[in-house]
DNA sequence: GGATCTTGACCGAAACC
DNA sequence: GGTTTCGGTCAAGATCC
């Protein structure tokens, strides 16, 4: 499916644009920094640079993540309908008598040791899907009833790993809270920066494509030695071991413009080690008008 | 007492015949 | 086109804090 710029515009590289304005910005910040040398502010415009170099190494790490040990397993399918069909989400799936398809709208899926991942959900249901051993949980966001938020999450255990959580989610927060709440941060309670989210449906970036590893940017002068594995993706906080989510903004959005993968699988990251966030961002100059150029 | 969880029933969609 | 099967949701009661 073509977005509606590429039809006027020609084809569209989200990616590029994403990294185009994180770029702008992180620019920006340097040369606002760099005229408050010697002051207070200058510290908070260093987190603010180093925080977007950090969204651009992660934004070109998406392109690395491997669809995980279930890469094989899924196969999708974009109906006209805009819906996702997907067939035997693992290979033990067997299909019954009527062989029904599973069909879910666009969604993401991860795996995770922790089902929390920092928002607050409600548990509406609860059952058992043919084929997998283990009962799926339904949950819908907390704040559903505030400004009609209409994020939805189905949690269930892995068939391979009883200790993994698969988690699917469909929609997006529309939630607006505020930062306090729940001594979370930012969007919809979001408490730790596990999660990329690229709101502006502007954009969309498709994470789950077979893109070469480490493409570009920061993360490909990473030391050779780096707590990171070709196949995984950092967890930007070590505290939460948990699988890496990527939030691309509103599903139905992002695929419903763009012909890409509707769903976005991130295997299990590895908890790195405390000093990674040093080691793996620090921010050079050069490097910075290396890439800013 | 409010929030959250559990669980059976119900509904709509897809596959089968 | 009717029936069957399935995934998803609802809603009432139970439990937790």
């Amino acid at each position: 499916m073509a977005s509606p710029c590429e039809n006027c515009c020609g084809p569209l590289d989200p990616k590029k644009a994403i990294r185009d304005e994180l770029m702008r910005g992180r620019l920006a910040a340097a040369l606002l920094g760099n005229k408050l040398k010697d002051t207070e502010i200058a510290h908070f415009v260093d987190q603010i640079v180093g925080s977007l170099s950090k969204s651009l190494a992660l934004l070109d790490a998406a392109n690395v993540v491997a669809v995980g040990s279930s890469s094989s397993d899924v196969r999708e399918d974009q109906n006209s309908a805009g819906k996702v069909e997907i067939e035997n989400l693992a290979e033990d799936c067997k299909r019954g008598k009527h062989g029904k398809r599973i069909v879910l709208s666009p969604c993401r899926q991860v795996k995770s040791r922790s089902k929390d991942d920092g928002y607050k959900w409600n548990k509406y249901g609860e059952k058992a899907i043919k084929g997998f051993t283990h009962r799926r949980s339904y949950f819908c966001c907390s704040h559903k009833g505030d400004p009609g938020c209409n994020a939805k999450r189905h949690v269930q255990i892995a068939e391979d790993d009883n200790s993994m959580f698969i988690i699917t989610y469909i929609g997006q927060h529309t939630c607006k809270r505020d930062a306090t709440d729940q001594g979370q941060s930012s969007h919809c309670g979001l408490k730790n920066q596990s999660m990329i989210s690229f709101e502006s449906s502007d954009y969309n970036i498709n994470v789950a494509q077979n893109s070469p590893i480490l493409t570009s940017g920061i993360l490909s002068d990473m030391k050779p030695d780096s707590p990171m594995s070709e196949n995984t993706m950092m967890n930007p906080n070590p505290e939460i071991d948990e699988g890496f989510m990527l939030n691309m903004g509103m599903a139905s959005d992002y695929y419903g413009d763009l012909d890409l993968d509707p769903l976005e699988y991130v295997d299990e990251v590895p908890p790195l080690s405390n000093d990674y966030d040093d080691e793996m961002f620090s921010f050079d100059e050069d490097e910075f008008f290396l890439f800013g150029n």
